[in-house]
DNA sequence: ACCTGAACACCGTTCAAGT
DNA sequence: ACCTGAACACCGTTCAAGT
């Protein structure tokens, strides 16, 4: 029966999925760790008992958005869009990967789901080709999201264009097909039928 | 003989050339206002007499970045690696010209010099082609710089690699000419020799 | 034309102390 | 085990006022 002063608990998976929702709502910019205290109705010191620092926490969040790749399909592209979908499930997920890449070379997920995916094809040197791949990917999807985010707000110049974003869906399939090497198809030259 | 109490009258100009070379001293994330205004001996309310706003300073800054591209060479590999060089000139130049493409898609510099060197070379579809090689340049670029940064501070784990760079040119090399398309030199089919 | 001074509304992080 | 409270050293930006 007490009137819970500060029933308010929480742990580190608490913190990380508030902090993820709040990533979605407000962007990677506005994510401050008062934001993010303010959210679980606690101190901003508070958050310092769960993790040691801020740029922990993002990677926290980076390995979350990441976790969620479709592993184990043959097909190099459905990996790779499987992989940029991922990114594109949180707001700012492409450049919050991006920038936290680099720090956690272990936990490199999407690395070698696609290198599966290229020896599977039967592709040659698949190591360096998902290492291009990816690098790729991060950068495509960081430019079309922040463009998304920028657009929406109106802070691009209208060119004219009808849809900004038109074509580059045909450009990222077009950057995945040709780093992915020759097709599973079978190869069979005109002079080797009949 | 005025003793200059205060001569230091900056214009647009030489407060963005003390920015450049401040962010390769100290990086992106440590570049504030402040410490520009600190390098120019001046107030950090005077910095918005020259620039509206941080992001139209950086806007800057990354133009002057790839204003430096070589450009009218034939040579999709050589344009390809005189951007990468030009983001890698400066500290985090990667990065900060892949957080300002988005913005200013006036100005790319660099996707025109690189479908121009497409065309001469007859790839198809060279629009698209550009786009996906800046997309992977500016990817790929990042992550290099972001890792040679965080393993001069030792911030990376020691995984028993002797070069952790090692292999990312192999890697950058088949990327850009996996994007470019089919060669230019001659396809000869063996069966067709002889 | 260019800058100062002061203020406003914020940051990440530390650390003793509470429960 | 988890949090508060207070402090420290910072941020970007605005705006009246100075020269």
């Amino acid at each position: 029966m007490s009137p819970e002063p500060n029933p308010a608990r929480h742990d580190r998976d608490s913190v990380a999925r508030s902090a993820l929702a709040l990533l979605d709502e407000v962007g990677l910019a506005d994510l401050s760790m008062r934001r993010i205290a303010a959210g679980l109705d606690v101190q901003p010191s508070a958050l310092y008992w769960h993790f040691a620092s801020k740029q922990e926490l993002l990677a926290e969040l980076a390995d979350r958005i990441t976790a969620s790749i479709p592993r184990g399909s043959a097909d190099v592209l459905a990996t790779a869009r499987g992989i940029r979908d991922a990114l594109f499930a949180y707001r700012d997920g492409a450049e919050l990967v991006l920038s936290t890449y680099a720090l956690q070379l272990g936990s490199s997920q999407a690395q070698s789901a696609l290198t599966e995916a290229l020896r599977a094809q039967g592709a040659t040197a698949p190591e360096d080709r998902g290492a291009a791949i990816l690098h790729f990917v991060l950068g495509h999807a960081t430019l079309v999201q922040q463009r998304m985010h920028a657009d929406s707000y109106g802070a691009l110049p209208d060119a004219g264009e009808v849809d900004v974003t038109a074509g580059l869906d045909r450009v990222f399939d077009l950057g995945i097909t040709a780093l992915a090497g020759e097709l599973s198809a079978p190869v069979t030259p005109p002079h080797a039928r009949a």
